[in-house]
RNA sequence: GGAGGGGUUCCCGAGCGGUCAAAGGGAACAGACUGUAAAUCUGUCGGCGGACGCCUUCGGAGGUUCGAAUCCUCCCCCCUCCA
């Protein structure tokens, strides 16, 4: 394949590549010598709750490896076992070697649903950092200033704000960009907000006489609320493991402006026709409801396959648009008696609290195969589907009933 | 080491002796509407109890008061400035 396209593939839907030339080099040296690229991309093994946010960058890796390149993983255990100690958010305890481990394979688990295992290497900061002296890493800070990271954003913005900015925190480029060097990495992976750490690296490689590293930065993805980027903490996002329903009904809950994002970022649909969903939307031609299951039929079939996501669809289409059950409900076994609708639903853990159940029949949200209940003693005797809200159903059958 | 400013319910953020389960916003949830779990509007939003009530909460531990998120003491944590 001619370099030229193999850099429109790889200019594909990011946001800057620092910078093209280095980066038609490397693919230039590639194939004259026959040896891969490395291209890396470091993970943060504090948790492993994987979003779809996460993968942009990560099916970008998937393209190198397709292109006969070698995705280089680093977990980035170093830091993750020194801990976070300025307690800012209620600082964890420092993870244990074990859980860290934990996390990691989980987390690699995920990522398997992308990337090709045959071309991944995985490689732990321990190698390089678990024998560091303190004259390797004083020597290692000094390569950059203070006012290099008052300039990053980040930093600054934090510390104009009167938030806490500890040292270690510092040195968390410092310590991304000696893995650069630590693995030879040619090519860098992130979001744009990475930009600043994967230059870092590319400083730290020439100081140590590498040729450079080249930074191919991703966008970053919107959150389902449309607002703030797609994150954990702000429960916006979509999980690689939720299951399908989930992930289509996530889909379908993010406002119309973020449809064409999604489908750039989250698809691999061709930008051909992406473009004319985009001039589908700015002229209306066709209702935003149905672009958007266009959309979380993508994204689901991507992570489950085309049958999961025709599932995910009927599913949806049964529940929310013809108001109907699913076929997969939370069942509740019913003793011989009676029980309150209040015992029912804390119990079967529908509803939080027993204020929950009363607010929600305050709210007329409750009923019972199709009767709205009205009365907070009500008794519940036989089968039936009890619906609390629009989404939330619990299957009560007798004991000595059948199980479909 | 010195001086000052802070830590409030899921998040942000008011409150600074009773009228505070605690303003306001966000999130979330519900209802109406709809094109969908979009948008918009309305409502709810610590726990327990049929309502009036009770219990737990305002960094932690004590104390003053009939009564504290609000005052005092000690402790922990964060920020700023001066060394």
């Amino acid at each position: 394949m001619k370099f030229e396209q193999e850099l429109k593939i790889i200019r594909r839907g990011t946001e800057e590549i620092i910078t093209e030339e280095d980066m038609i080099s490397k693919l230039k040296k590639a194939h004259s010598s026959g040896n891969p690229l490395r291209i890396k991309y470091g993970i943060d093994p504090t948790g492993y709750d994987v979003h779809i946010g996460h993968l942009v960058p990560i099916r970008k890796m998937r393209e190198f490896q397709d292109l006969g390149h070698l995705g280089v993983i680093i977990i980035g255990d170093f830091t993750a076992r020194i801990g976070d100690p300025t307690g800012r958010d209620e600082s964890r305890p420092p993870l244990t070697p074990e859980e860290i481990k934990k996390n990691a394979e989980k987390y690699m688990d995920q990522l398997y649903t992308v990337l090709d295992p045959k071309r991944t290497e995985v490689r732990w900061q321990t190698e390089w950092f678990g024998g560091m002296s303190m004259s390797d890493v004083l020597r290692l800070m000094g390569k950059y200033t203070l006012a290099q990271f008052m300039a990053h954003d980040t930093f600054r913005r934090r510390y104009e704000e009167g938030l806490a900015l500890g040292m270690h925190e510092l040195m968390y480029p410092i310590l991304q960009a000696y893995d650069s060097v630590a693995v030879a990495a040619d090519v860098e992976l992130g979001a744009t907000e990475q930009k600043f750490n994967i230059l870092a690296g590319r400083d730290m490689q020439h100081y140590f006489a590498m040729e450079e590293q080249v930074a191919i930065l991703s966008p970053i993805l919107m959150g389902t609320d449309g607002k703030e980027k797609m994150s954990k903490s702000l429960n916006n996002y979509i999980a690689v493991f939720d299951p399908p329903a989930e992930k289509y009904g996530k889909v379908m809950s993010i406002p119309d402006d973020l449809i064409l994002n999604y489908f750039n970022h989250a698809t691999l649909l061709p930008q051909s026709e992406i473009e004319q969903i985009g001039q589908q939307l700015q002229n209306r031609s066709i209702n935003p409801m149905l672009l958007k299951k266009r959309l979380a039929r993508e994204i689901v079939s991507l992570y489950h396959g085309r049958e999961a996501a025709t599932a995910a669809e009927a599913e949806f289409e049964q529940v929310f648009s013809m108001r109907e059950n699913p076929d997969n409900m939370q069942e509740y076994m019913l003793g011989t008696d009676k029980i309150g609708i209040i015992e029912l639903l804390v119990e079967s853990g529908i509803c939080s609290s027993s204020g929950e159940v009363r607010r929600m029949i305050r709210q007329n949200a409750i009923s019972i195969d199709g009767n709205k209940i009205t009365d907070i003693f009500y008794k519940v005797g036989c089968p039936g589907v009890v619906k609390v809200g629009k989404r939330r159903f619990l299957k009560v059958i007798k004991q000595d009933q059948e199980i479909l």
